[in-house]
DNA sequence: CGTCTCTTTGAGTCGTCTCAATCGGCGTGG
DNA sequence: CCACGCCGATTGAGACGACTCAAAGAGACG
């Protein structure tokens, strides 16, 4: 139903990505392609993957499109707690937890793997390289939360929306998605406002001066970063914590 | 040098943490005391444990004493992303990625177990149930991480302080260090301040609001929860995140 | 008894929010 | 092909939550 050569593409991003937390051998990329083509799956933007609650039997692994991962508060307030960009996967291992604390929703159309517990076992059972990788993918995220409370906690709302796009362009650095200076930015002011705890309004004005100090265009959904070293600086943005090891 | 029969007093909240994740087995218990034993040190209030930039090398296993994960921008602006009690590990796996985005602080007198990189992986490699249980404490940590970036982002200054009182009694709980409805809250308000991303000032008055109500009293550092229900009520507070398995 | 840290209080400022309305693009149905 | 409705982006204006600055209590400690 899936001709071996496409199937290969689609996982591209995924391999890139863990390539860069531990070389991948060949038998572990091999059989990561043989179970991501076993479990092919689509979402429509809007649609949830996983709602708060749901008891949790599968590791998903993103093969292209945008997720966030997202909390509501009982009188509708929405926080989205990270984003899920082509290449990450969706709670390695938060299957230890038998439920999910949270949900994951797709921003765009998505193209997704969907792994059952027991086949994701032994597929870490079976590669030691593969099994370093995920955790380590694991932990990363881990890491970017962190950083998204220090950017909700301390920086004011320039700071904040600048180091949330300096965030996304390093990530979408290493599976390919930006081109030049530019990439898809598919989301609207409304989950940026949800991402960085401001009001819509005001990510509004607060893109406006990015864009008025000529450091971004943001159009048509389409991101372009002008001048990334001063929009680095004016988000106060290391990427330490992204711990992606440059590598020839 | 540690009689082994106050050795068995310390480990004790690591014991029953990890126990509420998963039921240890006796062996694994065993295993897990002895490297305790090998490995105790202590530290000051002040002192950090790790500091951004290090390498990481070993595991830390908190016996008594909080401390706290935080991160400090160029200008000097602190944000404490997260609490660490007893019982609680540090970096269980953050020695996949090689280097500590992130400081870790003693704020009273700690006493914990640092177990080095091989004898930790041989542990987790010896017994099945305490690696599923420090695996476990680690997703558990993420979700707590989670919920602080909703606190940080969605809630007004007096639910994220009530939440935040609410999250450490739930955790305090279950590693016996709740004594009726009371527990030694070691804490300053700078301290609760910079945990959520408020002023000083303003975290003052937001106390005194708690207290004014009469849903608290915090003095001497000890803080007493005089309704729980309500607290949790202003807080918007659910514990669902913290995954503690309720057993007999 | 002086010093240091933490807490508390007062007062004024400012960042961000809310409410409200307009504008623009896009898909759908008449 | 045009009118309507919807959703997202934008603008204006006023309100308020939280911040900053500043200074004064209050314990703890040597």
């Amino acid at each position: 139903m899936h001709p071996p050569v496409l199937e290969g593409n689609l996982a591209q991003p995924v391999i890139r990505r863990l390539n860069a937390m531990r070389q991948l051998s060949e038998r572990g990329i091999a059989l990561l392609q043989q179970a991501i083509q076993d479990g092919l799956h689509r979402a429509r933007p809007g649609e949830d993957l996983a709602t708060e609650g749901d008891p949790v039997d599968s590791v998903r692994i993103i093969l292209s499109g945008w997720l966030c991962r997202y909390k509501t508060l009982a009188d509708g307030r929405r926080q989205i707690v990270n984003f899920v960009l082509p290449g990450d996967s969706c709670d390695a291992c938060v299957y230890l937890l038998s439920v999910m604390d949270h949900s994951i929703g797709a921003l765009t159309p998505v193209t997704y793997a969907d792994i059952k517990r027991p086949v994701f076992e032994q597929l870490l059972a079976s590669d030691r390289s593969l099994e370093e990788a995920l955790w380590c993918e694991t932990m990363v995220s881990s890491a970017i939360q962190r950083e998204w409370t220090v950017n909700i906690g301390r920086r004011v709302a320039l700071e904040r929306v600048a180091h949330l796009l300096c965030e996304l362009y390093e990530r979408l650095l290493p599976v390919g998605m930006i081109d030049g200076d530019s990439c898809l930015f598919p989301i609207t002011q409304m989950d940026l406002a949800d991402a960085t705890g401001l009001s819509v309004v005001h990510v509004n004005r607060t893109l406006q001066e990015l864009r008025g100090s000529g450091l971004i265009v943001l159009r048509d959904r389409i991101l372009t970063i002008n001048d990334l070293k001063q929009l680095k600086d004016t988000a106060l943005f290391s990427a330490d914590y992204l711990h992606t090891k440059r590598h020839g």
